[in-house]
RNA sequence: GGGCCGUUAGCUCAGCUGGUAGAGCAGCAGACUCUUAAUCUGCGGGUCGGAGGUUCGAUCCCUCCACGGCUCACCA
């Protein structure tokens, strides 16, 4: 324990023995934030206010000292004078350190400097803190600390404190929006007997009284069709989803996905929805649909752009996959430009569906910068999507890109159970030719569809980068509070 | 998983060519009745991430390990 750990407990010690814990303290009336104060500065001068939070700094001039206060909303400055508070409380209040936290009651002051403060007239230590607070001036930096204990972010840095209060807005935002179209918001199951509706590797635990190995969702998306299929004719999850995959800068093992299906559209409706919807979230919490990203300036108002895969890979890489006829033909074409190591199976293995989209990612995804949506995907990538009419190798399916990066898919959910379990069959092959993230078949999401689901439009949201791109946050890790981490020893 | 970088006082950081460590803030003692990175005087505080190795001698050089950051791969 360092020397000003033993000190605090010290004084902490003290202040008991003499049968004032002040961890024995229970409650406190706040009248008022701090920033509320500044605000109403007209209408509480003179007034009394009572205050509560975290001392932050604390400037002893002798008979008088300033105490600096943080709470929820911000700062407020404390007065104290020697003479009001009498020599004794005086004396005791010099004891108190930077992180104590305090309740404090007094007037609402101008300073001759011109600062707005409350002139205590009583004190209240509510909570001693046994440890010190980082740095003042330079705050807390190393980014370990930052992420594991980010209750001191929290403290030491407003701009932490206001992205993630943001990100409570956006949420509240979306719920509104979607709300205010008639979506019911439904849970779906967290731990289930297969993990599907995505192209990734599940969590797997156990339950101990069924004995049975579960796994943790990778998507939503097979429930909320099964509501569909029930009649809600509206409905999104939006909660927690966990993919056993790495953790980078846009990627966190357990991450915040919306879902949402709607009866009677297609992905033209979700098209429509999705710009609206983050345009409104935008609106809402930052009071503008151009916003600046990592000193980009992104522009969310609506309509996006729109453009299909086939002429992505046209136009940021001069290759037209629609003269293209065969598998072999593309498989040709993939090693004549050089992008085969960008497949993930054996180039012989790969359909010209799989060589456009490994052509979608190596020319064009990157430079997909303003908000667009790349449509129609091909049919073997897309197993729960409904193929274009009149192209069964294509389907009606598209991708938000923001920044280079995927924020959003969409698709006509495929709602035809013969072909779906056709689908599926395939993708079977698929973790038969190695891929372990092929979709699992889940016989019981077939049999609904056998029940009958109306045409049906559905749209997943990564709400981590959408909120992202609404804070500048450059990392997934700076807008979820307790990121993913190994334990430090 | 690969590559690069980092880990020194509670925090932010210095530390040269190898001679066992410094500053600022914070703390402690004192002065100061309008300060706001308050100021002034004095003092204390270190398993230099861990374990080995080289060396007369290692914070420094080497190896391994741990954790973290960036990046590539993986990943919607």
């Amino acid at each position: 324990m360092s020397e000003q750990q033993l000190v605090r407990r010290e004084k902490l010690a003290k202040l008991q023995a003499q049968g004032r814990d002040p961890f024995a303290m229970l409650t406190w009336n706040q009248s008022h934030h701090s920033v509320e104060i500044k605000q109403n500065f007209e209408q509480l001068e003179n007034k009394d206010v009572s205050v509560a939070g975290r001392i932050m700094s604390f400037r002893d001039i002798g008979k008088a000292a300033f105490i600096d206060l943080q709470d929820r909303d911000g700062r407020i400055q404390l007065y104290l004078n020697a003479e009001q508070l009498g020599p004794e409380q005086y004396a005791e209040i010099k004891t108190w350190d930077v992180g104590d936290i305090v309740g404090a009651e007094g007037y609402v002051f101008r300073t001759k400097r011109g600062e707005i403060s409350v002139h205590a007239k009583r004190l209240v230590l509510l909570t001693k803190a046994l440890e010190p607070l980082p740095e003042k001036f330079h705050g807390l930096k190393d980014p370990e600390i930052r992420y594991r204990r980010r209750y001191l972010d929290l403290i030491m840095s407003p701009e932490v404190m206001e992205t993630f209060k943001k990100r409570t807005l956006i949420i509240r935002a979306i719920r509104e929006f979607l709300d205010n179209r008639g979506y019911i918001e439904v849970e779906t199951p967290i731990l289930s007997t297969i993990a599907s509706g995505a192209a990734a590797r599940p969590f797997v635990t156990k339950s101990n009284a069924l004995n049975l190995q579960l796994y943790l969702r990778i998507a939503t998306e097979l429930y909320l069709k099964r509501c569909i299929v029930g009649g809600m004719e509206r409905v999104y999850d939006m909660g927690k989803n966990f993919r056993n995959e790495g953790i980078d800068i846009r990627h966190n093992p357990e991450f915040t996905m919306i879902e949402l299906y709607e009866a009677y559209t297609d992905y033209k409706g979700m098209m429509e929805l999705c710009e609206n919807l983050v345009a409104y979230a935008a609106q809402k919490v930052c009071g503008a649909t151009k916003l600046s990203y990592q000193g980009t300036e992104i522009d969310f108002t609506p309509p996006w752009r729109r453009l299909t895969m086939s002429d992505a890979v046209k136009e940021y890489g001069g290759i037209d996959f629609s003269s293209v006829r065969t598998n072999e033909e593309a498989q040709a074409l993939a090693k004549e430009k050089g992008f085969e190591h960008e497949l993930k199976k054996k180039l012989k293995d790969c359909t010209k569906g799989d060589i456009l989209n490994a052509a979608f990612e190596f020319y064009a995804e990157e430079h997909l910068i303003q908000p667009t949506f790349i449509m129609d995907y091909p049919t073997e990538i897309s197993p729960l999507t409904k193929q274009k009419p009149g192209d069964p190798t294509m389907t009606e399916r598209f991708e938000a890109f923001v920044y280079g990066r995927e924020i959003g898919n969409a698709y006509s959910e495929l709602n035809d159970p013969i072909v779906q379990l056709d689908r599926f069959t395939q993708q079977s092959k698929e973790r038969e030719l190695g891929d372990d993230e092929a979709y699992q078949l889940d016989e019981d999401f077939v049999a609904s569809l056998e029940v009958g689901m109306p045409p049906t439009g559905g749209l997943g949201i990564g709400i981590d980068r959408i909120i992202m791109f609404l804070t500048d946050a450059y990392s997934i890790r700076d807008v979820i509070l307790f990121p993913t981490m190994k334990p430090n020893s």
